[in-house]
DNA sequence: AATGAATGAGCATTCATTCAT
DNA sequence: AATGAATGAATGCTCATTCAT
């Protein structure tokens, strides 16, 4: 049964939210998730394993929610804003996949597998290319790809991570107007 | 004599840096300070107080680091490009400290003293006040202050653990270029 | 199986017998039961319980041994005599259980549940009723009950102890004596 | 100065009281006496022996207590009935000490030393040879010296220790009552 | 596919004791 | 006589993982 795969992904996904990769004990996996120790170790071969798939699963979902509305094929700069407020939006609607990714993204005991992560932003391509060919337009800033993601998206996550935790609350006319300063910040 | 608790810290620097707080066993942390378990829990009633010390002495250095130069003396955009700069240097020049402090951040569990919170970021109030006052005078957007720090130092801090990471190189005049594009984008 | 909860129990039984709970360590119980420390934990939430899962077994045993011969059935003071003899006969042979339960009953800091006290002793009511009603008929003393017991059982235990400790041998006429000494301490 | 001493040993009586020897670690015992380590040490050449210091100066007391009043110049059997109220009468208004000594008998795991053992009881001497005159004269059963304490004093001190625990409450008629009691049983 | 009892290396922590001052 | 920082072997317990059923 495909079911029990993903209560196990599910029930990981809740603890690691609420107590992290350290707190998230198999043994809390197999309460949670009902799921017995054997058949857990049957769909992966280990904890690692287990949280690496959730993340592949988790990421997949989030890039495909930043390419809701196509945005694309929308022109500069509403394209970069409907981007940002796809990342934003995402990150509000699913809190613990937020959580669960920034944990990921800054353990630094975390196994990387490059080249899961080159598989896995496939389907961004059209988003790149709209990238480049902005970059050679002219109209963004002449700096290394990770720099505007810093400047654009890297924000929208952080102030949404904000909000999660109740340090914040963005309405939607700040989230808009936010999101043009981050645009402004990379336009040149 | 204080060598043997600054022994621990250093210690418990560089492990985390490497390892995580996973990783980062009192064992590790016995054999690499050269400190008995005994002496450690003489020092610290456990490991997360351990941790805790260690964060509120990072997080001095870092606020102390922040205020070099005196930025809030100098005219707006000025001061905030320069705030923006000491965050950046800080981290490149600290990079297990940035380590530490983004795991610290980043984790769930890991447990928020608030009062020691307040008490640390005290020495910050003079540049919290010039923050209020260019609020009042109308040069700053109106948001609220942790959105500021996310759209600044929030990215010179991103930035610097790209750059730590190996994933970008900025030399002195992007990362003015930069510095200049954050101060734009909170601009009114 | 049930085997390994056995030989985790039996195992305890014996060291605590020999070394005292202080001297019981988990170490020791896994090397004589030649089970793990994670089956151990596996069947005991802790050390403490595992140390009350044996007392309750021992007290149980301890409660069949005395109604042996169905002794509240006999004429007064017949009756309490069968019961002091055997009290000390199961005493004497079960010097391990008798040295548990001794250390039990005169360590302040091992944890009374009380619900389980009462649950243990209720084979006992049979044996409660009919010494309620010999203190309605009058032929016992007018003594709480713990007065009676520690004047009749008290003594029997007290007395099985300096036997196996070796200060003292009692030939059958003795107990026999001694247990109707015990009656008539307490015969109105 | 000897208040070191008598803190210690003041402090640890406390502790054993009320946590046991388990419970009463040389730390708790450093932090109620106010007295350093090094000092106990100086003093105690161990834990046991510090343990063993403070049994001989309790005992010694007891001793004392049951002496009270000469009861050896008494006559049978009022004489034995003075030895039992002031063993429990002792129990009573020693209540520390009196669970100290509880637990010290009945751990398995306390070094017994029997030289001390018979210093410690020289003063009694008065009492054991009445004991062998009553039972050279025919008024006391025949039975080993240890059967006769067990039936009397060890009654006593069972009952002060149930009435201190709360279990039950003699007054001055039950407490004399239960004395004569127990001295019909050891007469011939 | 599924179970859950069993494993044992490893974990944070304790604690009686020592020794330089 | 007195201090208390320092020691490290030992303690109770955890936890990712295995394997017979």
């Amino acid at each position: 049964m495909a079911s029990k795969y993903t209560a196990i992904l599910q029930a990981a996904l809740d603890l690691v939210a609420e107590y992290g990769f350290r707190g998230t004990t198999m043994a809390l996996v197999i309460r949670h998730s009902r799921v017995s120790a054997g058949t857990i170790y049957h769909h992966f071969a280990s904890k690692d394993e287990m949280i690496q798939a959730l993340y592949r699963q988790i990421k997949t979902g989030f890039y495909q929610a930043l390419l809701q509305g196509e945005p694309q094929h929308q022109p500069w700069p509403r394209y970069l804003e409907q981007l940002w407020l796809n990342a934003f939006h995402y990150a509000i609607e699913h809190p613990r996949e937020t959580s669960f990714l920034e944990q990921y993204d800054h353990a630094p005991d975390y196994p990387r597998e490059d080249g899961a992560e080159h598989e896995l932003s496939a389907p961004l391509e059209p988003m790149m290319q709209r990238v480049r060919a902005d970059l050679a337009a002219g109209v963004l800033l002449d700096l290394p790809f990770d720099v505007l993601y810093e400047l654009t998206l890297g924000v929208a996550l952080a102030l949404a991570r904000q909000q999660i935790a109740g340090r914040i609350v963005l309405n939607e006319m700040q989230q808009r107007d936010i999101a043009r300063a981050c645009c402004r910040a990379v336009s040149r």
